[in-house]
DNA sequence: ACCTGAACACCGTTCAAGT
DNA sequence: ACCTGAACACCGTTCAAGT
C-alpha cells in the first residue's frame, strides 16, 4: 500500500468535503483507505494532528496572485482565491476554529497578504491587524454562510421570517427577502469584501495626506 | 424540581462557558441538574434543539443601544455589544455555525442593526448585505480569535514563528510580533470594525453625492 | 518493525419499564 | 403522565498480541 501522511490527509479532506465534519471518524477513514483503524495512529499521533494535516493540504491549494498591479486589486484577488478554496472545501474552515495553524502551507497566503499590505504603505502593525480582519471575514463567511441556498432553503427561510412578530421585529420582516438573499453566495462575499477594501483605501489616503 | 426549558438552556450555556463545547453532553448536563439523562428529552427533542435554546439565551443578553445619535456611533456600540456578549459566552458562536438561528431573541440585534442602517440611508439590499458583513465579522472573530493571549501563548507563538523558513515566508517572520498581538483582544476587534465603518461611511457619502 | 483486534470509557438517542 | 435505566450503535484512543 505504501501510504504517506499526505495521502491520508488528502483522503480525510475528500471525506470531509463529501460528507461533512461529523462523517470524518478514524474508523470510517481507515476503512475507506482499506487499513485497520489503529494503523492511522502510526502516521498521526491524534485525530487533531490529522485534521491539521488535512487543513494544511487545503491551504496549499491557494494560488498566490502575481506581485504586480495596484495593491487593492491584488489583495482582492488573493482574498477571493482564499474564499474559493474554502468554498471548495466546506468544513475546512471548521478545522481551523480556535486553534491557529502555523504550518508553512497555511501561512503562504498570510505572507502574500502581508507583502501586499506592506507594499501599499501600511505599517507592520496595521498590516498585521488588516490581515486579521480579512482572514476573519473570509473564514467567518465560510463558517456562517452556507455554500448556496436552494430554492427550498429560500422559501423555507422566507416562510419562517413571515411568521415572526412584526411588531417586535419590524425591520427584519420588512427586509426579509433581501436578508435571505444576503445569506450566501459569492456576490454577498464580494460586496462585504469591497466595503472593507473601501475602508482600507480611505485609511491609506488619509495616511498619505498626513505624511505630505 | 419544576424545571423549565429556559432553566435547562441556562445550565447548558453555563456549562458551555465553563468547560467548552465538548464538555456539553446530555449525560453531563442531566447529572449537573440532578435529573436522569432521558428527562432532558422531555423538554427538547434533540441535542441540537437544546443548543439552539442555549444560543438564544445568550442572544437575549445583547442590550440594544438607544436609537439616537449618529448612525455610525450607534452601529459601533451595537456591534461592540454583540462582541462582548460573544466574549462572555465563548462557544456560543460555535452553536450558530452553519445553521441560522431565526428565533425572535437572536433577531433582536439584527432588527436594531437594520433599523440603524435603513435610517442612515442604505437601501434594503444594502442594509441586508451590510448586516451580514458585520455579523460575519463579529461571529467570525469570536470563533477564530481566542479570548485573550496569555504570556505563555505569546512566547509560544513567537517561538514557532521564528522557526519558520525565512526565505519562503519573509513577511510572516518579519511581522510576527505584530501578527501575534493582532490575534486576540478587543483592541484588535475594534480596529477591524473601524475599518469596516470607514468603508460604510465612504459608501454613504458617495451615495449622497450622487443623489444631490 | 509494522500492523491491528479487542477493550475501555465515552457519546446521542430508542425503547420499554418503572412510578 | 412523567421520569428514567438499559440497551444500541456509535466515538477516540490504549493496550497487548499478532505477523
Amino acid at each position: 500500500m505504501e501510504l504517506s501522511r499526505a495521502q491520508i490527509a488528502d483522503a480525510a479532506l475528500a471525506l470531509l468535503d463529501r460528507e461533512g465534519v461529523d462523517a470524518l471518524t478514524m474508523r470510517r477513514l481507515a476503512s475507506e483507505l482499506g487499513i485497520g483503524t489503529m494503523t492511522l495512529y502510526g502516521y498521526f499521533r491524534t485525530k487533531d494532528e490529522l485534521l491539521d494535516a488535512a487543513a494544511d493540504r487545503a491551504a496549499e491549494e491557494i494560488s498566490i496572485p502575481p506581485m504586480r498591479g495596484p495593491w487593492r486589486r491584488r489583495l482582492r484577488t488573493l482574498i477571493l482565491e482564499v474564499h474559493r478554496v474554502l468554498r471548495r472545501h466546506p468544513g475546512g474552515s471548521q478545522l481551523r476554529a480556535q486553534r491557529p495553524l502555523l504550518s508553512p502551507g497555511a501561512l503562504r497566503s498570510t505572507n502574500a497578504g502581508l507583502e501586499i499590505l506592506l507594499g501599499a504603505g501600511f505599517s507592520r502593525a496595521e498590516a498585521a491587524h488588516t490581515w486579521r480582519l480579512l482572514f476573519t471575514y473570509a473564514f467567518g463567511f465560510s463558517i456562517f454562510s452556507p455554500d448556496q441556498l436552494t430554492d427550498e432553503d429560500r422559501s423555507d427561510l422566507l416562510a419562517r421570517a413571515r411568521a415572526l412578530p412584526a411588531d417586535e421585529l419590524p425591520r427584519v420582516v420588512e427586509v426579509a427577502p433581501e436578508a435571505v438573499e444576503a445569506m450566501a453566495g459569492e456576490d454577498t462575499f464580494l460586496r462585504g469584501l469591497d466595503v472593507i477594501l473601501d475602508g482600507l483605501e480611505h485609511r491609506l489616503e488619509r495616511k498619505r495626506g498626513r505624511q505630505r
